[in-house]
DNA sequence: TACTTATTAGACCGTTTCGTCTAATAATTC
DNA sequence: GAATTATTAGACGAAACGGTCTAATAAGTA
């Protein structure tokens, strides 16, 4: 109670040593983070051990449980790196003003296929693995994962709304559940594709996908 | 080269000492596949341990060692295991007489549907838990896991020929490119049941899947 | 400079991992 | 019964697991 009079303790001014550095501003962090992506897209959550993604980030020990608590809390991490990498990509797909909306989402998964094809098929979703493996994983992973894809799916609805109002998607079709038979069919077009190391898959999903809106029904 | 004459080493007739059982035979090895099935269509591969299954079986190690060479070849048993026993599912449902094809396929989700509610959408389908650890699993795996895909997926293949045949779909759909886009999108909504603890993923797919049968395109 | 805190560094710990090993028991044939 | 092989039983071992610990170093403030 001797401090400088903080009261609220919202944010203490007065700090005193070496101050600590953004989150994000941290090598050693990215580092772990990058390697922690690359592994487990590739391979889960529980096939990764902890120094398997010291020794490829070149990061010692010590520095991971500093930045993180555990490896559950460094698994929550990634699921929020990759989320914000992915809105990057869905912003660079569905808000190119030079296409058509339906041609947009078309252009998400081409360069979906792409970064896949960089990997030689061996890298699938982060959401897809940690999904897959959720009976394994602690608990807060759900709400997490759920939320990453909710997100996705919104803004999938808001471009088949605005197709809609382009007039190039039908009326009949409730963009809502559209959205999530799309996520939920692509998820499994990755599995598949990773399964099969090979953009085939991908594509019959896609390609079947898309009929629905040409034929779309009327009701 | 003083046995009894068995020149083409097929069939040893003359065994001495205890006979080995049918392999299906042993209760042992029957209980270890039922536990194994239980915990990896939960859990998956990587995070299920062979104790983990030993304990629930009530099986010592030394029997397991003696049934399988290996964990992997445990997981490559497991996964002839499901296939027989989807074999059976998809018969039940496939060749029932009583209903219309595309009848049968509702059929066949219902059940699969009522199967996952039995335990609380906790559990997924080995296929697809092992498809998406595909990166961390052994590479005898992969051709495995394709090849009881491709089972299902020809004989789902079959059943909407068999339902072009009765007009109860449209002939300009090509009934191999629909058999595999369902399996794909069948797992993803499988996943995300697992991922919600819900049905609703497996609805929102099969829901939006059968509209490319009602609107369906030409060619 | 002296002090304080952030970060790095990796040795170390207890547990769990898959798999091996020896011995006991069971089921046959001779 | 004697011999032979199948199967059960679980103690044991080496390596990997997630995580802790102490010490060293870096980067600031007073």
């Amino acid at each position: 109670m001797t401090e400088t009079t903080t009261p609220h303790a919202v944010s203490e001014k007065p700090r005193r040593g070496r101050p600590r550095g953004a989150p994000d501003a941290s090598q050693a962090r990215r580092d772990l983070i990058r390697a922690g992506l690359e592994h487990l897209t590739e391979k889960g959550y529980s096939a990764v051990g902890v120094d398997e993604i010291l020794k490829a980030a070149k990061v010692p020990k010590g520095s991971f449980y500093h930045h993180f608590r555990s490896k559950a809390d460094f698994g929550l991490a990634l699921i929020a790196a990759y989320d914000s990498y992915f809105a990057g990509l869905l912003d660079q797909a569905f808000l190119d003003r030079g296409r058509s909306p339906l041609d947009r989402l078309r252009h998400f998964t081409e360069m979906a296929e792409a970064g896949m094809a960089r990997h030689g098929f061996r890298r699938g979703c982060l959401v897809g693995n940690l999904g897959q493996e959720m009976g394994a994983l602690p608990d807060d992973f759900r709400q997490a994962l759920i939320g990453v894809l909710t997100t996705w799916q919104t803004r999938t609805a808001d471009l088949f709304r605005d197709a809609q109002a382009c007039g190039q998607l039908s009326a009949g079709l409730d963009p809502d559940a559209l959205a999530q038979a799309f996520w939920i069919g692509w998820e499994g077009a990755i599995l598949r594709a990773k399964l099969e190391l090979s953009p085939a898959p991908l594509r019959t999903f896609t390609g079947l996908f898309s009929r629905l809106f040409d034929g779309g029904a009327s009701p």
